[in-house]
DNA sequence: TTTCGTCGGAACGGTTGCGTTCCACCGCGA
DNA sequence: TCGCGGTGGAACGCAACCGTTCCGACGAAA
């Protein structure tokens, strides 16, 4: 099968994806966007489900390593810089929301960003097992909570409230969120 | 007009949003769940968005005031009490998380849950306001951000990841909020 | 040059929900 | 007792999309 009519398939349907919504989104409709045929699409997916569950695995949200910078607070803001990167797309900001209101409905689509899900916890829990290790933080925190906090408070900024998020910001983001997790012990 | 007619539809609306998220929903379906006509809803509101519209902006969530506990922290919990009785109903979660989709295609939703936003937003804003006239907090503080960290962890475990907030965690949580916002100043 | 697979495009029957209309029924106030 | 308005229910024409099938065109490999 011919390469680019894959591609324009794919980036047609996230597009669709962005602007109507998972539920709304036509197959008919990102053929023809994509300027290809219905057949050529379903030659290759089955199902919306089954395109997106393939698409969404598929997709290579390369992520750079964090290098160890010293600090649980460098780290945290080496840490939200990656995150703010993939969080300012447009696109994945619309994908995101609508993705986790259908996951409650579709677990094949759970399944298939599972190995997204694991790899920002892998990411999280490398910056604080660091810390830990350094001696910042006791080994008796509370990692589970710890890691909400290094995601939300961003998550909640550029995708709930679209608001911005700036250098600055990201700056006291990285200090309050030092100060948090520092707090997280019993 | 016959107003328990009018409440079940109402509660069939929400059951069914939850059930299969905005975009799916038919009001077909919805009439036919209250054990009531089509005709009877049309006569009621005129399409699915002035009726989501309608009964956002009627349903009363009775919101208590939250009295001045005498310290930043205790305050924080009251208030986090406060929001976990609310984002713990399943409903709720389910319709919060296609709502925020849907907000971005629909601007008349967004209209409908302002007056929530304000509420909400008006309640951060008392508890901060508080911790700064007891000299908890130096006035120079990035309220904005603070807000963010005060419903954004919670948010994110009981609605995003689905997972769960016992009263150990939920005090937990005020104690990483008050540090977070404690260091939230320049 | 022939062959073979994919291509875009059009059409198929079937399903679903839209918004509207009509119907007989029922209960309440005049 | 009558009349009227709201009721549940069925049906309407219309539109969209499903998943499938068929077509002629095109291009690369043999």
């Amino acid at each position: 099968m011919q390469s680019d009519v894959t591609d324009a398939l794919t980036s047609a349907f996230f597009e669709e994806w962005a602007r109507v919504g998972f539920a709304a989104l036509s197959l008919e409709r990102v053929a023809k966007n994509a300027g290809a045929g219905k057949a050529a699409l379903y030659r290759r997916w089955s199902s919306k489900v089954a395109m997106a569950s393939d698409l969404l695995s598929k997709v290579g949200l390369t992520l750079f390593e964090l290098p160890d910078t010293g600090s649980l607070e460098a780290d945290l803001l080496a840490f939200l810089l990656s995150l703010r990167r993939v969080l300012r797309h447009r696109i994945i900001q619309r994908v995101t929301l609508d993705l986790l209101a259908e996951i409650a409905r579709e677990p094949a689509l759970e399944r298939a960003i599972r190995p997204f899900q694991e790899a920002r916890r892998k990411r999280v829990k490398t910056v604080i097992d660091r810390a830990i290790a350094r001696g910042e933080l006791p080994m008796t925190i509370d990692r589970e909570t710890a890691a909400d906090f290094m995601v939300s408070a961003l998550y909640w900024r550029l995708v709930v409230t679209g608001g911005r998020s700036d250098r600055r910001h990201l700056k006291t983001l990285a200090r309050m969120t030092a100060a948090a997790i520092s707090a997280a012990s019993r």
